[in-house]
DNA sequence: GATGAATGAGTCTTCATTCAT
DNA sequence: AATGAATGAAGACTCATTCAT
């Protein structure tokens, strides 16, 4: 039983939150190149720590993602909050948001996690929960402001990061470069003038975004 | 010893002909389904054929996927040419090329094997070679209408092309869709009014997108 | 696709039985010795095979151990049948059935595997059932000559072959002849007279002894 | 260094005494559900301590089983002595030894480690010197009245015991009273008449019974 | 003296590849 | 030429034991 404490953790549990923290690191590294075929003996390797340890904080390999997914989601929800208040114009909040999302080493490993299909779990759907609201708020603000195309949705957010994020076969800042130079063409346009046309499908909604992402 | 033929192959030649196809359609499938941890009995399977036969035609897994890579890229290069045949607007012509390589199950799986790091044999050379040059007289065509954008390289195409079909977790139709509405997005402009800016980062020539997709 | 054939199986085939013949023994050993914490390695080892041929032929560790199950009761219903028919006394069967299956490798090591707390499959349940009739048959037999305590029930038969067969740190000859011995212990009684008293508890019948082998 | 002390532990030794006795509960308890394979860390979350406190007390896992061995045959040997006292016939107090120690927690949990094989340690020696006497008086007796088989010897009475106690898959109330049972037929006999025969082999002595529960 | 995080060896299971028929 | 059984290497996960606090 140990007693609350008031201050910052020290010694024994400061360690373990260190080593925590390692192995998140690490493990976005390897999830990253391997994908959901990562190697969990090569996360513990790269993070320091013998592979028990890693299983200790994390019963399962699913676990691990899962708290990967959950951090990411984190990440991105606090960062469509603060571009919608560091910017006055809805839109670049939007461009902001997606420049920020895929220049972070955190936000721009959640699409190796959507491969392995993991089940929605209670902290998930939290964290989920939250993303969304985020995302609705920095939408309707863009559509508010007339800047954005009237059909676009927040679901269509993710999925446009989903796709601009898409793995290249090595990860270093080449590739984050590469990611946000078709960012700008996604905001810009590919061609020169652009006059609005049918859409080819209907928009994705929540919902569907959830089945598609998460196993049954 | 086998004779040469003038005709069309007969008997146990179309035979082996039809169980190659049999087991090019069925690795895609699986490819698609697992990555690249595809088990290649599970191939042999649903293309009915034994293990050891699917050995004999493709010695290793890596030369199967090799050989779907060659086939990818094969009609590609297809595509782009008959695209721009067909298309009296090289701009057409482009989106054309765009909407076929998302659509065919055939050029939509290329993606999935680029994860695996596969190194460049002289088959993927030659193929690759004429995928360039094909890509290459499309965007010169675009960029001699004056519709394309002046920083647009050929190889951006294809790493357009590689994150406009990134996998989403499901492959049916439901994805196809997707994939074309940002297509679309891509090729409209997200937002209304477009201005050229400064590009993030200097375009991708080829040698660094082959250094990029195979391994050393 | 294979042709029929009336003759025994031969080349390939043959080794196919012939293996399964060495695992299944050498699965008697291993599980034997080590109780349900055998080694499969140990048990592949020791048939002269890898682990993965085993793994072919019985998917799972589990899979493996019902498959003795299963041997270790078909054989305990022949033993059963075959008794009956071969004493005219039906106590003299009982006791000939005893000693048989205490001294038969194969269904000696029934215990051995209770202790895993296996489900009860549909191969299980249908070779109980069979069990079950032939130990039934036994049992009226010998109560019908008078010469078999009344409260006794066939399951009672079953426990006390697993209490007989107990396992002994080390199995081999002297093993069995020790079960033997107490054998004869039980079926003489420990004491010269004997009268007969009180049970301290109610017998156990069919269903409680499903509910006490096979996991819910 | 701890001085001497005349009075009962109190204070910290107590509290010390007090968690060897939650320890060799809790290790009952598992080795009881698990077999030789009982986690340790179990044990010591069941005991309500952590596993370095275990550990100090117990250097090893093999020490812990070796602590119950000799706990449980401290106890039969105790019951041996009392039931000869407290039963003015000696078969009485032989029914009486088997029924205690079927009934006990203590020595019912013997046979489980046995299947460890663990190495007879000299506080093993001294634990079974003591049991051996304790029966060998136990076994004369009975002889002495005339009332046990001639050829029963004290090696019988423990093997005897480690049969009827065998382990049924779950241990409740009720594996208990079937033990009961089970000894109630052995101390009756199945048949209702019985008359002497040959023994079929000859009994173990306690050198056969020392090799056979002693790894080398 | 007590705690629980850390560790590496060991176990079950899968899969690319080979070989005898 | 085709088949499928056999194999060993590799990966997820467990557990006895140690060590720093």
């Amino acid at each position: 039983m140990r007693a609350d404490r008031t201050g910052p953790p020290r010694g024994r549990q400061k360690e373990a939150d260190r080593n925590d923290e390692l192995v998140l690191r690490a493990a976005r590294e390897v999830f990253a190149e391997f994908g959901w075929n990562a190697p969990v003996s090569e996360i513990a390797r790269r993070a320091g720590v013998g592979v028990a340890s890693l299983y200790r904080r994390y019963p399962t390999k699913e676990d691990l993602a899962q708290a990967l997914r959950v951090e990411s989601m984190n990440a991105l929800t606090s960062q469509a909050r603060i571009a919608l208040i560091d910017h006055p114009s809805p839109m670049a909040a939007l461009a902001a948001f997606f420049r920020g999302a895929l220049s972070s080493p955190i936000t721009g490993s959640l699409l190796a996690l959507m491969g392995g299909r993991l089940p929605a779990t209670e902290e998930i759907d939290a964290a989920e929960e939250h993303l969304r609201r985020a995302l609705d708020d920095l939408v309707d603000a863009a559509h508010g402001s007339g800047a954005l195309r009237p059909d676009v949705t927040p679901a269509d957010i993710l999925l446009l990061l989903n796709h601009l994020n898409a793995r290249l076969p090595t990860s270093n800042e080449r590739a984050t470069e590469l990611h946000l130079r078709y960012l700008d063409l996604v905001l810009t346009g590919l061609q020169n003038p652009s006059k609005p046309d049918d859409r080819p499908t209907t928009p994705p909604d929540w919902a569907e975004l959830r089945a598609l992402w998460n196993a049954p």
